[in-house]
DNA sequence: GTGGTCTAGACCACC
DNA sequence: GTGGTCTAGACCACG
């Protein structure tokens, strides 16, 4: 089931990102443990060196904590994740506005373009 | 003037972004000269040939044109501008949601989170 | 009461050094009965494996000795102790004075630091 | 001129502690440009990635910063490169009163030793 | 030339 | 079994 990691960003960036996602939107619950470095690298496709690093970053930014011998878990700490889902949120939406208002388009044009994309490509929300 | 380029992305990429930003919004009108590799390196700080491959690129995606000896000019095809600042907006917001979606955010927070950010970055919309 | 085990350095060195320590200031008498291996585990919160690690080291420097089906005793030699206690010493300020001299910093300075830190962070001495 | 990495401690966390002893005390200046990571890897004769992390390392606590496709250079901040002096200064006294305390010894038992072992092992400070 | 990423495969310490 | 480090060697993007 390996993914495809398209994206100019490196790959392990990218999982970064993914796993913040996960974990931010409840796939994995504070203090579960992840995948193993090694079955985390088969499930993705990539060498279990990249996953190390895709842990430690994790580790870095206090989203999850390794246990010597045991394994790398979620943090158990909720009120870091609650924070972590803020931040993810509000650094995208300025990332987007910011590009949004270099181009000079008006709120109402992405609204519309946000409302027409949001039909056509998330029917399942 | 130099500008910073902090983020990870390539410095060429990000030039094309804000070029095309500029010119999508008509701070470059359709046909217009763009400032001379020389100048334009100086005027944001950066390494000549990093210009030249900026320029290059908005080449290939036909944004601008080279004319031998002359200098390079914004297309003067509107409709391709057009086309252009569709796309962006497209791509744009089709990445925002992507990313929102990833991680489980409702529209509504959002919505709300864009408010609240537009109201204090984006005053002078 | 489990302690923390912060360092990067490996749990049972740590634990081996912290049983120097209590073992050279006397918090455990020449001859003394350590805890078990599984009373000591649960006390420190680790492994057993991981305390039976540090009882083999202690043992190996010749600072413990184990009785098969009695236990782990503190040597009775107390010229191994005192020479424990001066080798301690030696190695740690060894080893400090090394890592000042290798930062440029001159003895006024790092006893400065010292008187002002032992005021700060040892007021029960 | 191959150095020796006999500590337990990683490669990399010698190498960047090391590093950091060096800029401090003024091996090098502020803004000055680091060896590359190609010619670093040779002259301490490691693994170029292992010396990619050092780097990394440093810049991520902003004592150097790389400028793509230039090199990495010690931070110009003087600021932050005299505040990284104090605190590994503090940070090195502070856990040698800590293995002191912890052993039991006196300040005046600890300043002795010192003393004797400046006289032997530092005559050209 | 520079730094950055990735893979493959090894070895180690820890639990 | 786990994570952590290191090497070797490759490829890439950037200046």
């Amino acid at each position: 089931m390996a993914a495809e990691f398209a994206s100019a960003q490196p790959i392990y960036l990218q999982l970064v990102q993914r796993l913040c996602g996960q974990i931010v939107r409840g796939a994995y619950s504070p203090g579960e443990r992840l995948p193993s470095i090694r079955d985390m690298a088969i499930e993705v496709g990539v060498n279990p060196n990249t996953v190390q690093r895709v842990y430690s970053e994790l580790e870095r930014i206090t989203v999850a904590e390794t246990r010597r011998g045991q394994g790398t878990f979620v943090t158990s700490d909720q009120g870091r994740l609650r924070r972590l889902r803020e931040e993810l949120m509000v650094s995208h939406v300025t990332a987007f506005l910011h590009d949004m208002r270099e181009m000079g388009f008006t709120a109402e044009e992405v609204l519309q373009c946000w409302n027409e994309l949001r039909a056509l490509s998330l029917p399942e929300e």
